[in-house]
DNA sequence: CAAATCTGATACGGGTCCGTAACGATATAT
DNA sequence: ATATATCGTTACGGACCCGTATCAGATTTG
């Protein structure tokens, strides 16, 4: 992006996602559940819990359960880390890529529409 | 914005703005919540609760909640429609305003910096 | 005036999430 | 080997949100 956004510009694009998101009528995803699977997806693995919970500043307990959730919408899966057998190493799935991908064509679109 | 994001750039700012209201260990509101404050503050007057139920494709009962817990943080007030005493409209308020100018904020630098 | 309509709010049962405090399993240190 | 530390998970009580149905008050209609 070459040009900065006005505050009201910024809002407008905030606002017409969360709208979309709203109104499309699926189970919306907690701010935090998308938090977590933004990093899974956007850093490097391997990811853990207890990394995950260092780096969103939430207690390992909130992972655990936005695990369970998004797993459960198989967005995310878990694996025992055989190396050191008290990790579980948290895996993408198709599913979550493509749940972000169409997140980000409405970012995308949006943005332009502004 | 004069150049389309990428997917990956899309989801990066959105990644960076969830990132930092889950961290600053504030209440977060619910994205049904956001995207009800976002719309008193960008669409123009009145609001009735009606309307916004409309618009957000939800039940009613969704957005007198919202309207409590938001009013409770006194980020929206309430107020009865002299013209017509069924309505209720929903007014700014100091600290709503102040909120969304955080939030824009964190969304224009982010943009910036992807 | 009485009936029908419209408003926003509330009651209810069910589900999800939270934070704290534990817990088993695994690994490390002494 | 025994104690200590670390991992992810689960248990618990409390708070919040949901959708549906219903409500009282205000307004319009006949």
């Amino acid at each position: 992006m070459s040009v900065a956004l006005t505050t009201v510009q910024a809002l407008r694009l905030w606002h017409g996602v969360a709208l979309s998101t709203v109104r499309d009528g699926e189970p919306d995803l907690s701010v935090r559940q998308l938090c977590i699977l933004l990093t899974i997806y956007l850093e490097a693995p391997p990811h853990t819990v207890r990394d995950l919970a260092k780096k969103l500043g939430v207690s390992k307990p909130v992972i655990t359960r936005a695990l369970d959730a998004m797993g459960k919408l198989e967005l995310v899966t878990r694996r025992r880390d055989e190396a050191d057998r008290r990790n579980v190493l948290i895996q993408r799935t198709v599913k979550g890529a493509l749940y972000l991908e169409r997140l980000a064509d409405t970012i995308g679109n949006l943005s332009q529409s502004i």
